[in-house]
DNA sequence: TTAGGGTTAG
């Protein structure tokens, strides 16, 4: 009931009620109850629990959290449905710890007994702790008192295992277990399906709905378009969005923001700006969508385009931010970020720890270490992104003995490291020549852990072996995977066989990239300057001949830097631009100074820039 | 007769 509803219903007066302190509020609500004289009889309501309860909703809904609780604790008496208004409050204002504390203290203590309403309300609440315990006890409960069977209680089950632990398994047998299957249900399977990642999963779904003939609305669209974005195959994404318009929910704002999203997730960012065009009604969603999907893949129109939603009067919120800090990073633009995050600062977004965590990776990718540990160590709360994203950044500044510290505190801090750390830390402990701290870390994951190594794994520790000079130890590690090594494990074998001029390990090792990805243009160049370095210039000139015959689409490695607000990229051998004659003289200045300190050029090398390459 | 559900952007 919203407060005007209340209003009428207890006094014709115009009086915002979450505007008067609950204290006196609960002293007239409940005064003829007590036997009190009331200082105003209009106010007085037949049965006082009811008006309570109402105002605790006000409350809530006004944002009054704390008002709300006072007037809940100094109710003389509370039935269940108050102790259901006040848990939902907490629920709905994200206070989902001090909802379950007051439904442990409910079910503890109190003379009322959970119904179907405070059970459903409670699992929501597990479900955002992402308690999988706290989630299974609630089900234990309402099996004893016999709850299975409510709709609502089964669907809040559904949604508590599908989501908050991707305990699949779980949320089909309650779904099973339904007799009379509502929309609400099919929806719920599906999110769920599709916040595991399993598309298809969501999908055949989605199909089974169908053939029950259950009715299709906004909800269940919006889900089985973003299941289709999750499995990226455009051939479902067009399907669906033409059953969208038959259906008519070509106008529903989250469906057709979906529909945008999908377009974006399958690559067709074409298609993707041709629909946002043609969209009746934008919302923030939709500015943001189209922002994230350019970020992914043309992070400079990403930074227009978000110019161009705040010149449209839309005002960014911590998504839009995340993905335009995500776009300043790609492009290593550091002033930009740094006015991107004083908008973050400006909109009180800075203690947001998805944005904080952004931010890291930013200062990082711009080269400014020294502020992502700033914002690092000003951080409230962590979690493994963040801790991971600092390990990324120290590992890319060469300062791997700073990671590997992180990493230990990390674990002592009581965070479980997953494999995504793990390369980070095994990363950065290759590039500072930390082999054994490397080594030893790789044993733990195993070990300690329990986290099976992947081609990535396998491919840090060959580089971590490779790069120290411990090729042929890295060459029988190869040899002892599980499973058969792909072209990024064979490609850090031939790079330390490069390095540390292996020929015949590093032609073996070629072979194999080559064998896995006949177009690596790269893994042709190194092959050809391992026979360059031997002096086999016949074996050279067939695989440079070999490459020029496949077009030689060697990516050309580029670089860009960040002067007064503006970007300028080169290539190697670049000519181009005003201030080439400049960049040159410094560039001859670093020369001369690395050859005074004893630096000895890789001729190797030359012979790949003289053919054009990287 | 006061409390309850599923969707889209990181």
């Amino acid at each position: 009931m919203s407060t005007r509803k209340l209003i009428s219903s207890t006094s014709k007066k115009s009086i915002h009620f979450h505007k008067i302190p609950p204290t006196i509020l609960n002293s007239l609500i409940w005064a003829d109850k007590n036997e009190t004289q009331s200082s105003n009889p209009s106010l007085t309501p037949k049965n006082p629990s009811i008006l309570a309860t109402n105002l605790i909703k006000s409350y809530s809904e006004s944002g009054q959290i704390i008002e709300a609780r006072t007037l809940f604790d100094e109710m003389p008496e509370r039935d269940v449905v108050a102790w259901t208004a006040m848990i939902t409050g907490y629920t709905s204002f994200h206070y989902h710890t001090h909802a379950w504390r007051l439904f442990v203290e409910m079910a503890g203590t109190a003379a009322v007994d959970p119904n179907e309403y405070t059970v459903s309300t409670v699992l929501k609440a597990c479900r955002s702790m992402k308690s999988l315990l706290y989630g299974t006890l609630v089900h234990g409960l309402a099996l004893k008192r016999g709850l299975e069977g409510s709709l609502y209680v089964d669907n809040a089950l559904m949604d508590m295992y599908a989501t908050c632990c991707d305990c699949m398994d779980s949320a089909w047998m309650v779904f099973k277990g339904i007799k009379v299957k509502n929309d609400v249900s099919w929806t719920t399977l599906i999110t769920g399906y599709t916040h595991i990642g399993d598309g298809y999963g969501g999908l055949r779904v989605f199909r089974h709905m169908i053939l029950e003939e259950v009715k299709l609305n906004p909800y269940s669209f919006s889900i089985a378009v973003r299941a289709c974005a999750s499995t990226c195959w455009l051939v479902f994404g067009k399907l669906m969005h033409a059953a969208v318009t038959k259906h008519g929910f070509g106008s529903n704002i989250p469906v057709t923001n979906s529909i945008l999203d999908m377009y974006c997730r399958c690559g067709c960012l074409s298609e993707a700006n041709q629909y946002f065009h043609g969209m009746s009604e934008k919302d923030l969603i939709t500015w943001n969508t189209l922002i994230a999907g350019y970020e992914r893949s043309d992070s400079s129109e990403s930074l227009n385009i978000f110019s161009r939603m705040e010149s449209e009067g839309f005002s960014p919120n911590s998504f839009t931010f995340s993905s335009v800090i995500a776009a300043c990073a790609n492009l290593a633009v550091l002033r930009c970020g740094q006015q991107v995050h004083g908008g973050i600062i400006h909109k009180g977004l800075d203690r947001d720890l998805a944005l904080a965590n952004s931010l890291i990776d930013m200062y990082a990718k711009c080269g400014n270490i020294s502020d992502s540990q700033k914002i690092f160590s000003d951080m409230l709360h962590r979690d493994l992104v963040t801790w991971t994203s600092m390990m990324i950044g120290f590992g890319s500044h060469g300062y791997g003995k700073e990671a590997v510290v992180l990493f230990d505190e990390m674990v002592r801090s009581g965070i479980r490291p997953d494999r995504i750390v793990f390369i980070a830390v095994l990363s950065a402990c290759s590039h500072a020549g930390l082999v054994d701290e490397g080594l030893r870390y790789f044993e733990t994951m195993v070990g300690k852990y329990n986290i099976k190594p992947n081609q990535e794994i396998y491919g840090c520790i060959v580089d971590l072996l490779g790069r120290a000079g411990r090729v042929n130890e890295a060459y029988r590690l190869i040899q002892s995977m599980p499973f058969k090594a792909d072209e990024t494990v064979w490609g850090a074998l031939l790079a330390a066989c490069k390095a540390h001029r292996l020929a015949d390990l590093g032609k073996f090792a070629a072979r194999r990239v080559l064998d896995l990805r006949p177009n690596m243009m790269g893994a042709y160049v190194m092959l050809s300057n391992i026979y360059a370095a031997e002096g086999k210039y016949k074996e050279f000139a067939k695989i440079r001949k070999m490459m020029r015959r496949m077009g030689n689409k060697k990516e050309v490695g580029k670089s860009w830097i960040e002067v007064k607000n503006q970007v300028y990229s080169f290539v190697v051998g670049d000519k181009m631009g005003s201030h080439t004659e400049h960049i040159y003289v410094v560039l001859d200045l670093l020369n001369g100074n690395m050859k005074e300190a004893g630096y000895v050029p890789d001729l190797d090398c030359l012979v790949n820039d003289l053919e054009g390459g990287s």
